[in-house]
DNA sequence: GGAATCCTACTACCACGGTAGGAGGCGTGT
DNA sequence: ACACGCCTCCTACCGTGGTAGTAGGATTCC
């Protein structure tokens, strides 16, 4: 019914993430990594958790010799820019700046993430001039 | 259970929201809002909702002569921060790095945003340098 | 004073997400 | 041949969130 696009809960996401970070895997290998990160959840659990992103599309499996193998279809990426743009719909009517500038002023950043929004920022800064848009 | 401390779902903030908007009111006055805003609820459901909020602590009613009128007790800064920080978490082990640069590359800021998104910058670069953390 | 209108309080219902158990198939070591 | 371990499939259960109806008190309007 909303128009967010992507619906996962919290576990799921959960599970999806397993999939980014060991890379393609097994229920049993998402298993075995979740229980090393101290989220303890039944096989059968992880196994219906991937079963469920496979049929929302966020996953793909394909079958090698001994037990299915699971592949994260959507990017990390691309998942943050989505749940981003909730976000920022949900309490800003889908402006970007307040986020970002809560992020900047509230989380500490590194200072190599700083000098990459710097020269990120001269670069949008120039093109928005070139590009002349609104020029006065 | 889970270790977000905010729980809402995406109606309730929704509900949560309109006080930010119109500041203290009845619940006729927020179902009034949202109908405004093309959001169709009965009555009841935004009363629902409100009281829900107000459970959960996130909002306080007093009675004004005719009916209850709902107020906001979390600010929609706080609420933001804790989303972002939810969503760090969940995405990238807390780092919110990742969370600002895709903002920045991916959403429109507006020129005010931008300067002063530098200015922010700037200042928490100097004081890094002050602070002598790994000068580069 | 009865009708219309507004309000609160309570109850309900369904979908979905989180969690998991049981049944049954297949391979492997003894 | 069988037990053990691992795998899949199906079913289940419960909590919560989204949405709303109904009952009944208070106010207002003729």
């Amino acid at each position: 019914m909303s128009e967010t696009g992507i619906e996962l809960g919290a576990a799921e996401l959960e599970i999806l993430r397993a999939l980014w970070d060991v890379g393609p895997a097994t229920v049993r290998q998402v298993m075995n990594h979740l229980h090393e990160r101290g989220r303890d959840l039944a096989y059968t659990t992880v196994q219906t958790m991937l079963t469920r992103l496979e049929q929302k599309g966020f996953a793909v499996s394909n079958k090698a010799d001994l037990a299915y193998v699971y592949r994260a279809r959507v990017s990390r990426e691309r998942m943050s820019r989505s749940r981003l743009r909730v976000l920022a719909h949900q309490l800003y009517d889908g402006s970007a700046g307040p986020l970002v500038l809560q992020l900047v002023r509230s989380e500490r950043l590194t200072p190599q993430e700083l000098a990459e929004l710097q020269t990120l920022i001269e670069r949008l800064d120039g093109k928005d001039r070139n590009t002349g848009r609104q020029r006065r």
